[in-house]
DNA sequence: CTGAAAGCGCTTACAG
DNA sequence: CTGAAAGCGCTTACAG
């Protein structure tokens, strides 16, 4: 019923198997007459190719893994979004590989990829580690399989492209813009666990921190927000805080509702940012100031990258950061336009 | 270097490719002996079947497709944990297409999938139509390849078996408890687009109503909050509103924002619930009550009844519903335990 | 319990 | 521009 194989094509249109198959992957090798009449016979059986003689016999699967962390993260989700609509354009499947602690170890399922036969791999996991970084490079090398960084960078070394946004620059842009709003008491709240991405907004907001000559603090929450809440209260009591930078939007507006219930007034008494303006932003009262991350793009240029380098095409820069902004809105004083 | 193939490991344990074969998908036809040689073999190599190989000549993908209509969806993320999870249990890899309205109908999509070889179909879009669980039910039929619905359901069928909760109940429930809390103007704010599962909601709502003899309202919105903030704020001009029951989390956030900026109380002079208990609902002031429908649950359950239609093990019960909580909160008076 | 052999549906040099 | 044929790395009756 619907499975016509290359020979009821080959068949049907009275050439062999091999013409059918130049006919669909080098339409420039077979003559336009035979071509037409082969791909109308394709048509009309609805011959699609089976993937897996295909993959068999060329070696190649048109497919990329993504790898992931942890889908619930808000921007994975979009950046997914972003990743799949140039995948399409390049007629690429995608395999998603994502990683739960538990039982099996990021080194086994970068195994699982390989046997797979995946032609090149995506990796989301923004808390790469030196040894991580290492294994990708092994990876890399022994088998010849592209990968590119979406939305994370390793400083140290660009032998993997990757995609992200000057996060230490977007750092540093939104602490100076507090500085200049006349806080002085700022501080920036990050995660417990280090996150290549977080470490950059951090480099950015040391640095504007001292050239202002102001002292930088950093306190570190998990993600979660029953902790934050009792975590950000303690520092009310203790604390003379009249700015925040958070690294991401959710944490930001757990801050802002903190400061609320303490009876400290957004923005009046105190600045609160974030990071990517995600739905949060726009949900929390007052919305929240925070740095637009690119977020979609970022997911569609990493799969463009990657099919680059699928096609051995030179990939001119290996670190492409990507144009953000920042979204003033009512969590700060200053609302630049 | 990577390459042992199934050759590589018949040499080194000295027995033919076909025990190979054996010790690793059938063991227990092979004498344990011989088995344990030709295991360790493969360790030593590292040996990985190749993928294509084995679908070619097993016809089996040990794939499945999940259908998704866009990521960015919050619930969408995390039941891909839930699938996620099961899938890796059950071995199965999991191929990603996203749906975007442009360029490919989903139509085609589907075509796309079944030349995938997948073994099965996870099907996570919740507007689904009359027509489009035709098609469904064709491709069931034709190419005998298992469907199962997530979070959506089709009540007029079951064809295709679903895993969800009950909707309608859930609908009803939370009505009643305005209800239950002296409300009379409950209005429910629902979707433009026709989802199944706002659908139930809205069913659940109308009976909640009608057997209170209070007089429903259903109002639209689409879920762009630049939109929507417009929209309430002429219903407050307008309406004499003492309940909402959203569809949405997010939506249900919206509400209380512009009650808030209109000088209207939550929950003292109206009651505000949504569906789902996403992190907006924790993130609100006041908090939100509302449904909590065990996403993740969902996806791992969906996945498991598709794992055993995959092994033609019979399905009881194809129209699962899982059990649902409301959690109490700050925005409706009664604060249940 | 094990092996020889056919076959899965393609691609790709190699001839012509 | 086209065809015959080998080969991709497995699985699976069929014998034994």
């Amino acid at each position: 019923m619907s499975k016509a194989t290359i020979y009821d094509v080959a068949g049907a249109a009275r050439v062999s198997l091999a013409t059918v198959s130049r006919a669909i992957n080098n339409p420039e090798k077979v003559k336009p007459e035979t071509r037409e009449r082969v791909l109308r016979v394709i048509e009309e059986l609805g011959y699609k190719p089976n993937a897996f003689a295909k993959g068999l016999a060329s070696r190649k699967s048109t497919t990329v893994a993504v790898l992931v962390p942890d889908m619930s993260r808000a921007s994975i989700a979009e950046m997914m979004n972003g990743i799949a609509d140039i995948a399409r354009v390049y007629k690429y499947s995608i395999l998603l590989y994502i990683l739960d602690n538990e039982e099996s170890t990021e080194e086994d399922v970068l195994k699982e990829i390989i046997a797979a036969q995946v032609d090149g791999i995506l990796y989301l996991n923004d808390e790469i580690t030196e040894s991580q970084y290492a294994f990708l490079q092994t990876i890399n090398a022994e088998h010849q399989i592209p990968i590119v960084l979406s939305n994370t960078l390793y400083p140290e070394n660009d032998e993997i492209p990757s995609v992200s946004i000057d996060y230490d620059a977007a750092g540093y842009e939104m602490t100076k813009a507090l500085i200049d709003e006349g806080r002085k008491n700022i501080f920036m709240v990050s995660t417990v666990r280090k996150y290549m991405v977080n470490d950059q907004k951090e480099r950015g907001y040391l640095r504007a921190m001292q050239e202002a000559q102001l002292t930088p603090k950093i306190m570190r929450t998990s993600g979660r927000i029953s902790i934050n809440t009792e975590h950000f209260n303690e520092y009310f009591r203790n604390h003379n805080v009249d700015g925040i930078v958070a690294v991401r939007d959710s944490i930001a507006v757990s801050f802002i509702n903190v400061a609320r219930a303490n009876h400290v007034k957004v923005p009046e008494d105190i600045s609160v940012c974030g990071f990517q303006n995600t739905k949060y932003a726009s949900l929390s009262r007052p919305n929240l100031t925070c740095v637009d991350v690119p977020i979609y793009d970022i997911g569609a240029v990493s799969m463009r990258v990657l099919t680059k380098m699928m096609n051995q095409e030179p990939v001119e820069d290996r670190t492409v950061m990507l144009d953000h902004d920042i979204v003033y809105r009512a969590s700060t004083k200053q609302q630049k336009d």
